[in-house]
DNA sequence: GGTACGACTTAGAAGTCATGGA
DNA sequence: TCCATGACTTCTAAGTCGTACC
C-alpha cells in the first residue's frame, strides 16, 4: 500500500509545494478527492517531516558555519595573545600594529607619483628586532633569520623594516593604551597648557615683528600668525617627484594665496586654497589685519606662481625661534593648544546643566565639530548618506504622527475622566500622559540625531578627539554635567585616555 | 645652513562587527 | 531571524621634528 502511495506520489509529483498552493487557493478539498491516500493525517505527518528536515538543515548550517566563525575568532584570539603583547618594564602591554604589512599595490593619497608601484613582501631578513638582552623574542621562521636583533632602550619600537616605495623605515610600536604612549600624550597636553600661559605675549611679539626691518622676521611673524589663527601645519619641504604635491604653512606658494583688499563687505581678505596633508583641500577666506595684508603683498612682489610665499623661512628656522620663546614649543603645539582651548570654550558656551543628556551630547559634538572645522579634518561624505538621512526623516515623520495620535488619545481620556470621575479613567489619563511624554522624548532624540548627522556630513570628528583635545577637558565636563563618560568615549578611547579619566576632577581647567 | 635620516604623531579610508528594527 | 546600518577597529600613508653629519 505504502509503495503504491509512493509510486502514485512520484507519478503525480504532488509535492508539498503543491499541497501548500492548493491549500492556499482553497483547493484542499480538490486535492483530497484526487489523492485518496493523501489523507489529512498523512499530510500532517509529511508536514512534520518537512519541519524536521528544515530543522536538520538548519542544524547542519549551524554545525558548519558557527564553528567556522568560532574557529576564526579563536585563531585570531590565539594570534593576539601570542603576538599582540609584549612586556615592558614588567608590564604586559598591548602592541599596536603587530601584523606585518602584506605585499600589494601602493596607492598613496592624492596625485601620488608612485601610485601603483608594487609594495614588496617583507621577509624575515628585512626585520630588525629591538628588545632587551635578557628577553625572549619571536624566533624567525624555520630556515630564515632576522636582519638584526638589537637592544636599544632609547627608542620605543619593537620591530622595524625599510619599505621599498619611499625607502623609509616602518615600525611596530605599542598600543595607545600603553604607559609609554599615555605619558607622552599627557606631556603633549602639558606643553600646550604651558603655551596657554604665554600665548598672549607671543601674539604681542609677532604683531610687533610684522613691522621688523628684516624680511626674514616679518615672514616668520606672518607665518606664525597663520599657524596660530588658522591652525595650519608647519609645512616641511618635501622631495619633489617622490610624494604628492602638498603644502603646509612654511611651504605655501604664491599660487595658493589670493589677496582681496575688499571682499563680501570685509576688508583685507586672504583667500587660501591649497592641498594639505593627505591632499585634503584647505579652502578658506579670512579677513586679516591690515599689517598682515600689506606684508603679504610685499612677500608676493616679483614672484611667480610656483615660488615660495615665505622664501626666507622654513620649519627649522621657525621652530628654532619658537624654542627660544618656550621650552618644547614647536609649530604643532599651537594646533594642540587652539584645538583644546576651543573645545573648552565651546563646551562652556553651548551647554547648560538644565539640558537633558541627548542635548548635552549634541552640544559636545558641536564643540568637537568646531575644532574639526578649525583643524580642517574632512571626510568623504558616507556613500549611504542620502539614503540614511532619508530613512531617518521617515522615522521622524512617523514619530510625529504617533505623537499626534497619542495626544488625541490623551484628550479623549481626559474627557472621559471628567464625565466618569472614577479611578479607572483617572489611571487611563496618567497612562496616556506618560505615553505622550515618552513619544515626544523619542521624537526629540530623533530630531537631534538628524541635526547632528547633517552637520557632520563632511567633517571627521575622530582625529581631533583622538589627537588634539585634552581628554581631561571632556572628562571634567562629563563629571560636572553628569554625562556618563561612555557617551563620549568608546571602549578603545577610554583605554587610551585612562590616564585622564583617572586623574581628572570636575574642576579641571585646561 | 643644508640635508638625510630616524622616530614618532597624525590622518582618512577600508574592513569588520554589533545592534536594532522589519 | 535576517539584514541594513552605523560604530568601531585596523591599516598604513603622510605628516612633524630632532639630530647627526658635512
Amino acid at each position: 500500500d505504502s509503495h503504491k502511495h509512493k509510486d502514485k506520489h512520484k507519478e503525480r509529483e504532488h509535492s508539498h509545494k503543491e499541497h501548500k498552493r492548493d491549500k492556499e487557493r482553497g483547493n484542499w478539498k480538490n486535492c483530497h478527492s484526487e489523492h485518496k491516500s493523501c489523507s489529512e493525517k498523512k499530510h500532517r505527518e509529511k508536514e512534520k517531516e518537512r519541519l524536521k528536515h528544515k530543522e536538520k538543515q538548519k542544524e547542519e548550517k549551524v554545525d558548519l558555519i558557527v564553528p567556522y566563525h568560532r574557529k576564526i575568532k579563536e585563531e585570531n584570539e590565539r594570534i593576539l595573545q601570542e603576538y599582540g603583547y609584549c612586556v615592558m618594564d614588567n608590564h604586559r602591554e598591548r602592541i599596536g600594529n603587530f601584523r606585518i604589512e602584506p605585499p600589494g599595490l601602493f596607492r598613496g593619497r592624492g596625485d601620488h607619483p608612485k601610485m601603483g608601484k608594487l609594495k614588496r613582501r617583507i621577509r624575515p631578513e628585512d626585520i630588525i628586532i629591538n628588545c632587551s638582552k635578557d628577553s625572549v623574542h619571536p624566533k624567525a621562521p624555520p630556515g630564515t633569520r632576522w636582519k638584526e636583533v638589537r637592544h636599544d632602550n632609547k627608542v620605543t619600537w619593537l620591530v622595524s623594516w625599510t619599505e621599498n616605495i619611499q625607502g623609509s623605515i616602518k615600525y611596530i610600536m605599542l598600543n595607545p593604551s600603553s604607559r609609554i604612549k599615555g605619558e607622552k600624550d599627557w606631556q603633549k597636553y602639558e606643553t600646550a597648557r604651558r603655551l596657554k600661559k604665554i600665548v598672549e605675549r607671543i601674539r604681542a611679539q609677532y604683531r610687533e615683528d610684522w613691522r621688523s626691518k628684516e624680511m626674514r622676521i616679518r615672514q616668520r611673524a606672518v607665518a606664525l600668525y597663520f599657524i596660530d589663527k588658522l591652525a595650519l601645519r608647519a609645512g616641511n619641504e618635501k622631495d619633489e617627484g617622490e610624494t604628492a604635491d602638498t603644502v603646509g604653512c612654511c611651504s605655501l606658494r604664491v599660487e595658493h594665496i589670493r589677496l582681496h583688499p575688499q571682499l563680501d563687505g570685509q576688508d583685507y581678505v586672504v583667500e587660501l586654497d591649497f592641498p594639505g596633508k593627505d591632499s585634503i583641500r584647505y579652502y578658506n577666506k579670512v579677513s586679516v589685519e591690515k599689517r598682515v595684508f600689506k606684508n603679504l603683498q610685499l612677500f608676493l612682489e616679483n614672484k611667480q606662481a610656483k615660488d615660495d610665499l615665505f622664501d626666507r623661512l622654513n620649519t627649522s628656522i621657525l621652530n628654532k625661534h619658537l624654542q627660544e620663546l618656550m621650552d618644547g614649543l614647536t609649530a604643532k603645539v599651537f594646533r594642540t593648544y587652539n584645538a583644546s582651548i576651543t573645545l573648552q570654550q565651546q563646551l562652556k558656551e553651548l551647554t547648560s546643566s538644565d539640558d537633558n543628556i541627548p542635548e548635552k551630547i549634541l552640544s559636545y559634538n558641536r564643540a568637537n565639530r568646531a575644532v574639526a572645522v578649525l583643524c580642517n579634518h574632512q571626510r568623504a561624505p558616507p556613500k549611504t548618506f542620502e539614503k540614511s538621512m532619508h530613512n531617518l526623516q521617515t522615522k521622524i515623520d512617523e514619530k510625529k504622527k504617533q505623537l499626534s495620535a497619542a495626544k488625541k488619545e490623551l484628550k479623549a481620556a481626559k474627557a472621559d475622566a471628567k464625565t466618569l470621575r472614577d479611578e479607572k479613567s483617572k489611571k487611563a489619563v496618567e497612562t496616556k500622559k506618560k505615553a505622550v511624554q515618552r513619544i515626544s522624548e523619542q521624537l526629540m532624540k530623533l530630531e537631534v540625531q538628524a541635526t547632528d548627522r547633517e552637520e557632520n556630513k563632511q567633517i571627521a570628528l575622530g582625529t581631533s578627539k583622538l589627537n588634539y583635545l585634552d581628554p581631561r577637558i571632556s572628562v571634567a565636563w562629563c563629571k560636572k554635567l553628569g554625562v556618563p563618560i561612555e557617551k563620549i568615549y568608546n571602549k578603545t578611547q577610554r583605554e587610551k585616555f585612562a590616564w585622564a579619566i583617572d586623574m581628572t576632577d570636575e574642576d579641571f581647567e585646561f
